[in-house]
DNA sequence: TTCGCCATGTTAGCACCGTAAACATAGACG
DNA sequence: CGTCTATGTTTACGGTGCTAACATGGCGAA
C-alpha cells in the first residue's frame, strides 16, 4: 500500500477528536459550522466568535484561514453555489428536453431558495455576487447553469437580444416569486408555485 | 389669533437650534437622519449611536422615542412605504387607464426599487414586513395600493383565483428584476427595464 | 409664585462583536 | 537534533445595542 487514494490524511483529520493543539481541518470545520447555522439563521446573524466557540477553538483563529469575516461568507456562499448547481443538474437530469427541462429549471430554482433560504440569500447578495471577484468563482456555478440552461431552452430561432431578455423575463419571474416568498409576502404554498409558472412567458 | 393652526408649535421646534437640553422634535429628527443614511448605504449598516451622534445628540437619547433600533427601522419602513404609494398615485394619474396604467405601476415599482434602493430592501425585509404587527401600517400602503390597482387592471372577467394568479405573476416579475438590478445580477439598464415588462404576462 | 411631576435628556457600564498584535505550540524537514 | 513555519492562543482596542441611574427643565396644580 504505496502511495494509495488516501489524498487528504492530514494526521487523520477528525480521527481522535482529542484536545489537540492543532485541531487538524479547522477550515473545513468552520465551513460546515457555518453551513450548520445557515440552515437555522441569516447570514447577518452569523459571528465568527460564535462559530469559533462551537467548533472548540479560539475566536482569532479563524483568520489563520480566513483573511475576515467576509471571506469565510464567501467560502459559504461558494457552497451554496454549488449546492444550486447540484440541484438544476438532478432537476434538469429527470425532465424531459423541451419545455418541460425549462419548467423543472425554474421549480428548482423556487425550491432550492426554499429550502436553503439563508444560503440562498447570502449567495445572491451584492456583496458575494457582485464585483469581478465573483466571475467564475464557484458560487456562481448555480446561476451559470441556469442562464446557459435557460439559453438552450428558450428556443433557438430568436435573436440573441430578443433571447436574451426572454431569459431575464425568465429569471425575473422566477426569483421575484421566490423572493417574495421568502420574505414572507407570499405564502410559500406549492401549489402557487405551480400556478405562477405554470403559464409563465417564454 | 386666539386658536390658530401652528398645531405642532412645541417650543417653535428647529428655530433657534441652540444647544438646549431639549432637542424639541429628537424623533422627526431621527427618522430624517436615518432616511438619509439610507440613501447612501443599507439599513444593516445603520448604526443608532452613529444616527445620534449626527443629530447632536447622546446615544441612548433615542431610547426615549423608540424602544429599540428595530422600532426606528420600523418608521424608515413606514416612511417607504408612503413614498412608494405616492410614487405609484403620480404614475397612475400620469397614465390613461387600462393596459397603459398596468404597465405604468410596473415601471414605477422598479423604478422606485432602484432610486430608492436601500429604503425598497428595509421595506421589503421580513422583519419589516412579516407579522400581523405589519397589518394596516403606513409601510403596507404601497402594496396595498399595488395589489388593489393590479386586481382592478388585470381585467375583472376572471375568476378571482385565477386573477389572483395573474396578480402575484405580474408582481414576481417587477419584484425580481428590481431585485436582480438592485444586488447587480443585472445591468439597471432603462431599456432593459422596459423591454422585460413590455411583453409581459397578463 | 412655588412646588413637584415627568417627559426628555445625560453618563456609566454591560456583553457582545470584528479584528490586530504578540506570543505559544508542535509538526516537517534540514 | 535544531530551527522554520503553519497554526493555534491571549490580550487588547474600538465599535455596537441596550439597561440603569441620574439630571434638566417645562407645565400644571397648590
Amino acid at each position: 500500500m504505496a502511495k494509495n487514494d488516501n489524498s487528504v490524511n492530514i494526521e487523520n483529520a477528525k480521527a481522535a477528536e482529542g484536545e489537540r493543539y492543532h485541531h487538524g481541518d479547522l477550515r473545513s470545520a468552520l465551513v460546515e459550522e457555518g453551513l450548520k447555522r445557515l440552515q437555522q439563521g441569516p447570514a447577518e446573524a452569523l459571528s465568527l466568535r460564535e462559530v469559533a466557540r462551537s467548533v472548540g477553538v479560539s475566536a482569532t483563529a479563524v483568520y489563520r484561514h480566513f483573511p475576515d469575516k467576509q471571506a469565510l461568507l464567501h467560502a459559504l456562499a461558494d457552497v451554496a453555489g454549488d449546492r444550486m448547481a447540484s440541484a438544476f443538474e438532478t432537476a434538469m437530469a429527470a425532465a424531459k428536453p423541451g419545455k418541460d427541462a425549462f419548467d423543472a429549471m425554474g421549480r428548482a430554482y423556487v425550491h432550492f431558495a426554499l429550502k436553503n433560504p439563508f444560503l440562498f440569500k447570502l449567495m445572491m447578495s451584492p456583496e458575494m455576487m457582485s464585483g469581478i471577484a465573483a466571475e467564475g468563482r464557484p458560487r456562481t456555478r448555480g446561476m451559470a447553469m441556469l442562464t446557459s440552461a435557460l439559453s438552450e431552452l428558450s428556443g433557438g430561432k430568436m435573436s440573441s437580444e430578443v433571447q436574451n431578455i426572454r431569459r431575464l423575463q425568465a429569471w425575473s419571474i422566477v426569483h421575484g416569486l421566490a423572493m417574495l416568498m421568502l420574505d414572507g409576502l407570499v405564502p410559500a404554498d406549492e401549489k402557487l408555485i405551480d400556478d405562477v409558472l405554470a403559464s409563465k412567458i417564454v
